[in-house]
DNA sequence: CAGTATCCTGTCCGATACTG
DNA sequence: CAGTATCGGACAGGATACTG
């Protein structure tokens, strides 16, 4: 990628977007931890071009967020499994569900959030898991960690309103 | 954009992508959302070319993440406000920062998510909000909602395994 | 079935210059 | 300060043909 600045970018989001910035890769991370596995399931299921399908599929290896797998020996073929990478990626697709169904489905939900052994719907929320309890998502934020650097630090600071 | 079968998908994942699929789009919000409002400060804290800093301003303005406001009069000056939407798009980003900091931050984390209030660390989570009681990750998944096509319902069901 | 190899187009993005 | 205008390069993504 050409975007200079950011490739050093300490911010979590920056480093996440190096790996997943691409529609073909958060949609191929969301089929994969719905359990597909082969070329030809992730082919069908997204309708893309063979050779894209083969360049994301690529780079989520490299940026270790898939495993290629040997599942037959002759002839040879992989299968494409998360890693625990990008088993946790889940919980970014999650709350990306959970926000376009709150906004982009005024006519009823296509897609929910459920626990699976029950299907009871479940939400994405912020907890304190210290003391065990629940935190509105409007009352959290981000401040400087341990590692932060000055200029971070700073920019923590600054923009502290609101 | 050119991806034709996305456009009208109804998958959350895909919609919300065509609002804030673009890296900038992304960076432009969670610095929105940490509180800064003006062309100039993101140009500074992005370190973005500003003929893409108007370009994505206006891309998010269109989709209903940002609003534009009129701050002074003369000169005509506007600044730039989360909407509700955008607003809530915070959890996606949580989501990520929580990520990124499990896998991209052996050394230790340079941001934190916290309670704004009292600096506790926060985490994101999953919970069943009727019952009052958490679910863990592994264990959520999604489901055909009420709206859901013939197509997306097959679909679900398909790929249930994992 | 699971890809690889080519070619082409759109556009994201950067660099730079300019304006009220 | 808050943008607009123009130019060029890199690459994501599409279409198609081909292979063991």
């Amino acid at each position: 990628m050409q975007r200079k600045s950011l490739i050093d970018a300490e911010c979590p989001i920056a480093r996440g977007l190096e790996r997943v910035g691409e529609w073909w890769s958060i949609l191929i991370m969301r089929d994969a931890l719905q359990g597909l596995r082969r070329f030809d399931e992730f082919s069908r299921s997204l309708d893309i071009a063979p050779n894209m399908l083969t360049r994301r599929l690529n780079s989520l290896v490299e940026a270790g967020m898939l495993e290629r797998q040997v599942y037959s020996e002759r002839p040879l073929r992989h299968q494409y499994v998360p890693t625990a990478k990008g088993e946790d990626f889940r919980v970014v697709l999650m709350a990306f569900v959970a926000w376009g169904n709150r906004h982009f489905a005024p006519e009823g939900e296509s897609v929910q959030l459920v626990e699976r052994a029950s299907g009871r719907p479940v939400q994405p929320m912020m907890a304190d898991l210290a003391e065990g309890y629940a935190v509105p998502l409007q009352a959290c934020g981000v401040q400087a960690g341990p590692m932060a650097s000055a200029s971070m630090r700073q920019r923590l600071q600054g923009g502290s309103a609101e």
